[in-house]
RNA sequence: GGCAGGUUGCCCGAGUGGCCAAAGGGAUCUGACUGUAAAUCAGACGGCUCAGCCUACGCAGGUUCGAACCCUGCACCUGCCA
């Protein structure tokens, strides 16, 4: 059987560790207690948390036991990022979405089982730290030039660094420390952007107790451009469904870039690296077939969502991107897509042209913008394009006397139903 | 605490009394070509009841027929001095 390290490396996960042998040492000799986290920084987790719990389940699969931790302290502090300092969220707004995202990433993994996971919040043992302990027992292990020294914090001391982000790294490298002592945590993973922080929480650990433990992250995931994955232009990927349909969720798949796709099957789903070599085969020969983005689109949906909303949106993409004449579509096949895509309600008595439709499906963020895009020549009807703003969507120009499909461009989508 | 400079649209950045909704670049959107890909070329890119009007150049007030541009006060940032 493949090592788990082999496997991790040939799906292009790592991209840093500490000492790659002793890593693969412990991981062989027998089931170890690794540990990720995750800052509730907003409402939900996103695409990018997804490469972090997918990982996880990994070396769970792999026999070893994951403690996948929620940062109720660590989200009320912020780690420092380049941009500048952090907001602030309010103790009540982290203390909601630390609920939503151990809900999210208790659905990724499995509890039962000599192996199973645990979900830990660091809230739990640093509520009661008393400052003198934190400056006694954890801060006189840092020495303040190498904190300064850090890519992070350096790069902050021009624009300005608040006490509290320096400090971050403290919080989450004693996550590990006490992750190490409760639960004889040995190996930590994250993502590239956390490896600073990770790697100090290592040496907190060799310092206090003497012993040795690992650390692993994976690379930063980007487009072909470059730039960093998991934006669309409607914004972040979220994994919950209320801020992401399981449609658009789909779609932002279904959109990767040919020189990415078999990258992202490799990291995204848990298809074996030989049916992608096989995907890739075909993907290379015929790239205009989409098969790599269909198949990576409909994994990574049913890993997220399930498969009945995975057919859903499948369903749906297929309707309306189709070849298919839309009036030949049924009222259901053509309601059932539209709804998945976001269709809105629209009165016939509002007497609604396609400006208001635009604007209504969100499709255009303002009617200025709706009017630019019939300008541009970018706005469709039911697939025939329009040239005039003004144009009502009156009973017999809707499909089945309601619904209208609006698309702006070549794949954004969206409907109105006008009753 | 003193002296000097700065704060412009999503971001960077030009503009020092009317020709400024504001150069240029980036991001973004659209078109052409295609395959819901990339690259390339072209157009668009504050809002609205859209040949016009409204809002906007850190904040508040003032001068002026007219201010992003001049004056006063305030806030924040940067550099030099103490």
């Amino acid at each position: 059987m493949t090592h788990v390290l082999d496997d991790l490396d040939a799906r292009g996960l790592i991209a840093h560790s500490t000492d790659r042998d002793a890593l693969r040492a412990v991981l062989s000799a027998g089931p170890i207690t690794y540990y990720v986290g995750f800052d509730p920084t907003a409402p939900s987790l996103h695409i990018g948390n997804l490469l972090q719990i997918l990982t996880a389940r990994r070396l769970q699969l792999a026999g070893h036991k994951p403690l996948m931790l929620v940062g109720g302290s660590t989200g009320l502090i912020g780690d420092p990022k380049e941009a500048g300092e952090r907001v602030m969220n309010t103790k009540e707004t982290v203390g909601e979405w630390v609920d939503n995202i151990r809900e999210q990433v208790s659905r990724f993994v499995e509890f039962g089982g000599d192996n199973g996971a645990t979900v830990v919040n660091n809230l739990d043992w640093t509520a009661g730290l008393s400052t003198i302990d934190y400056l006694r027992d954890i801060g006189k292990h840092f020495p303040v030039n190498r904190m300064l020294a850090r890519d992070v914090v350096s790069n902050r001391l021009e624009s300005g660094i608040s006490y509290t982000e320096f400090s971050y790294v403290l919080l989450q490298s004693l996550d590990y420390l006490e992750l190490h002592r409760r639960h004889g945590c040995v190996l930590q993973t994250g993502g590239s952007d956390q490896w600073g922080n990770i790697t100090a929480g290592v040496e907190l650990i060799r310092r206090a107790d003497g012993d040795k433990v690992h650390a692993m992250a994976t690379p930063l995931i980007t487009k072909a451009d470059g730039t960093k994955f998991g934006k669309t232009e409607s914004g972040t990927v979220w994994l919950d469904p209320g801020l992401t349909s399981p449609y658009a969720f789909y779609q932002s798949w279904i959109q990767a870039e040919d020189s990415k796709v078999i990258e992202y099957l490799r990291q995204f789903t848990f298809l074996d690296l030989d049916e992608i070599s096989a995907i890739e085969a075909e993907h290379v020969e015929k790239p205009g077939l989409r098969a790599a983005q269909r198949r990576l689109a409909a994994e990574v949906t049913t890993i997220v969502h399930g498969p009945e909303e995975t057919a859903a949106a499948e369903l749906a993409s297929r309707a309306l991107f189709g070849r298919a004449e839309l009036a030949e579509l049924s009222e259901p096949t053509l309601a059932a897509a539209l709804r998945e895509a976001g269709a809105v309600d629209l009165l016939l008595a509002d007497r609604p042209n396609v400006v208001d439709a635009f604007v209504a499906a969100g499709l255009a963020e303002s009617k200025s913008a709706a009017r630019r895009a019939v300008a541009d020549g970018g706005a469709y009807v039911n697939n025939e394009r329009v040239s005039d703003p003004d144009l009502e969507l009156t009973s017999e120009r809707l499909l089945h006397g309601k619904w209208a499909v609006l698309r702006k461009g070549k794949r954004s989508i969206s409907g109105v139903s006008v009753s």
